[in-house]
DNA sequence: AATAAAATACCTATCACTAGATAGATAAAA
DNA sequence: TTTTATCTATCTAGTGATAGGTATTTTATT
């Protein structure tokens, strides 16, 4: 396994991720992604046959980077309420600090026009950041899991709603304020 | 003044407005619009000079019509928790009802490749938005016009993010689950 | 170890198509 | 006779995708 073949692979999809999240699935081309790795266009189709296989697999490494950053919901020796505090954290980190939207924010925002491998990948993605959610606050609120997956969707519903408004507003600030319930009741 | 002109000019946005709302910014073409209207392109360019032009018109009416809608938050002969749950409720309906995406957070979504002008429409339709349901939200919770934009801006965000996730997850039920808090503390 | 075969990773060139936009003609109405 | 609203025809600049070629590296066979 030569070392070249995997570091364009996983260029390319770095740099799809990027354009993906600063401009959506129609807002780049395989051009655009030649010429940010350096190679041709032609070579982007040799390695990611059509642009929804390329969007696909960079959503699912997403999804899979993600979930190898959550930690275990379940162990006991980590505190749900930092556990939470953190998930909140790091994604006012991306939309914030770096002033991004999330890569499926973005695509979920152009469902309409993605191939159905993407929206399959989405709808994986938000399983489970849901269900990672919804387990943390089983435990921190000694709840149901029911009652645990109407308060994650509050919060997720929270989150990305945030992400939409602090873009559309012009204002960061709009982030700490969506936000402060959550930060109130767990800090 | 003839109709004709008028009837097409409106046309055009109706339908343009559709298309966004459907597919964002990038996915509808002065082709579509003109086949969808029953004229040729060249004649949508007559009325709207450019993408940008048509767009910035469309957001620009859209947040006249909505703040026609509202009803005035300082009436006091209006029930505030009525007021506020019919501001959800229509939300809803757009979302859940009729499975559309609304046109700001469409927009929004696409604000990367939005030409200037309609930026600041956007802009202008997040303040009359955000301005309106902190004024309500004064009224219900007898609290200081700094403490109802935080509240404010917690609604707008869940409602914004519920929109998403619900297309995300392809689950019309997430959008009452992550507005529960709000139709419980105000029914 | 030497050589043949195959796979890899890129290239040039091009296809069919769509985009936004413009020029200039035409017919009807003011 | 000018304005309005439409048309046909076309331009330039992109799009995703494919065909087919060329080195280089791996693997298999002798």
């Amino acid at each position: 396994m030569s070392k070249a073949k995997f570091d364009t692979k996983s260029k390319i999809q770095d740099v799809a991720e990027r354009f993906i999240i600063q401009g959506g699935y129609g807002n780049f081309s395989f051009r655009d992604i030649a010429e940010a790795v350096g190679i041709k266009s032609a070579s982007v189709h040799y390695h990611y046959r059509t642009k929804g296989d390329l969007v696909a697999t960079v959503m699912a490494r997403y999804t899979h980077t993600f979930s190898l950053m959550l930690p275990d919901p379940h162990n006991e020796e980590l505190d749900a309420k930092h556990l939470l505090n953190s998930f909140i954290d790091g994604f006012k980190d991306k939309i914030v600090t770096n002033g991004d939207m999330s890569l499926c924010t973005m695509l979920t925002s152009n469902k309409p026009i993605l191939p159905e491998p993407v929206c399959d990948e989405l709808a994986v993605f938000y399983k489970v950041k849901l269900d990672w959610v919804t387990q943390v606050l089983v435990r921190l609120e000694q709840v149901t899991e029911e009652e645990a997956l109407i308060k994650a969707s509050q919060l997720l519903a929270c989150l990305h709603g945030a992400s939409i408004l602090v873009q559309g507003t012009n204002d960061p600030t709009f982030f700490d304020r969506a936000l402060s319930y959550w930060k109130i009741a767990y800090v």
